[in-house]
DNA sequence: CGCGACGTTGATTTGCCTCAACGATTGTGG
DNA sequence: CCACAATCGTTGAGGCAAATCAACGTCGCG
């Protein structure tokens, strides 16, 4: 049988995975389709999982008291997604993560990946690989948004990650960059011309 | 003895530590003394080492192409500090980390690190809960980045970190919190009015 | 003492936002 | 299957937060 082939290829890329390994984590892991513009986390509620995307797009965003959107992350397949902090601290989440699409996600509860981590160093060792790449990931994020006009964080997005850019609305688009809409599809129209 | 009892402190907040751990982190720990000024990391070597900071003041930063400034992270006592993204992957920095004050690091060299983690659980634990710590952190701070005034984000971070303010020269506060030194200089006198 | 690094202040400019109006597309209930 | 509403993107006019530029004061240090 091949469920949760994607998955385990992608612990393969950063740990040794063995039959028994597999077995381990497949107990733990909770399939779940969502429907477009379903929540799968919430404010106020305690964000019990993590959410491997099989299929699907997610972002997870925040908003303002003044009622602004902020978008914190995009994810599609061969992602993860959750409300990070809330979920390390297992405290009332503060972000939405929302189904852009029909998708499929493979949950995996807090405690049970604690437990997994505890049982066996090889989950240890991937979930450190993961948090370190993730942390790498948003130092960069950082730097570009210090560094960078909006219509050159917004070329780098789209040279980075052309898919997410074809696949998500572009006012999730420009909340996540840091720019309003009308600005993007300004900044869009004249990257145009140049090309 | 009460060598590295600090570091031990820090540890002991997130993984129980046998003497024989601690015994086996000793050995991989490298004391340094660095004076005011000096790089102990530069754009183009590879960074090998995490420093935890046992006395003094350090700041990572980038040197864009127009010559602008951007501070990543500051680190004061009880904090590490690296060009993490040179760290994890062993390829050749893009940051400056550079000593604000005379100061004393314990340094873990990368392969060193890898070994201890694979060999004891306790470490590879360790290290994921740090990795997932600073990813929240970054989280945070892109939040904050993308929600808030100038104004907001110096007097948030003044709240949380009074310390690095005051330790620290004012512009690289300004480069860290993504505005001029001179805008910094503004703001904080129209704050000082209010209060 | 004198020089260089740092902070301050004011005048001016600008990148991006706000607000408002208008198409285009999607989806939904009758 | 169409009408209508809701959602999303575009465009333009005007405004504001923060940057830039320039000049000056101050302090620590060689």
């Amino acid at each position: 049988m091949n469920e949760n082939q994607t998955i385990f290829a992608n612990i393969r890329r950063h740990v040794d995975l063995s039959a028994e390994d597999e077995g381990a984590l497949s107990a733990i892991l909770m399939k779940r389709r969502v429907k477009k513009r379903q929540f799968i986390v919430q404010p106020g509620f305690v964000c019990a999982h993590q959410s491997y995307v099989e299929k699907g797009a997610f972002r997870a965003y925040f908003i303002h008291k003044n009622g602004a959107e902020h978008t914190i992350q995009f994810a599609i397949e061969d992602w993860f997604i959750s409300d990070f902090n809330s979920y390390i601290s297992q405290t009332p989440a503060s972000l939405f993560v929302e189904a852009l699409e029909d998708g499929l996600i493979m949950q995996m509860e807090y405690n049970a990946v604690e437990m997994l981590c505890a049982q066996n160093p090889i989950f240890e060792r991937y979930f450190r690989m993961i948090a370190q790449k993730s942390f790498a990931f948003a130092q960069r994020r950082i730097l570009s948004n210090l560094g960078q006009t909006a219509a050159e964080r917004f070329r780098d997005f789209n040279k980075l990650y052309p898919e997410i850019v074809r696949r998500v609305p572009q006012y999730m688009l420009a909340s996540y960059l840091g720019m309003t809409p009308e600005f993007l599809s300004k900044t869009r129209k004249s990257l145009n011309r140049e090309s």
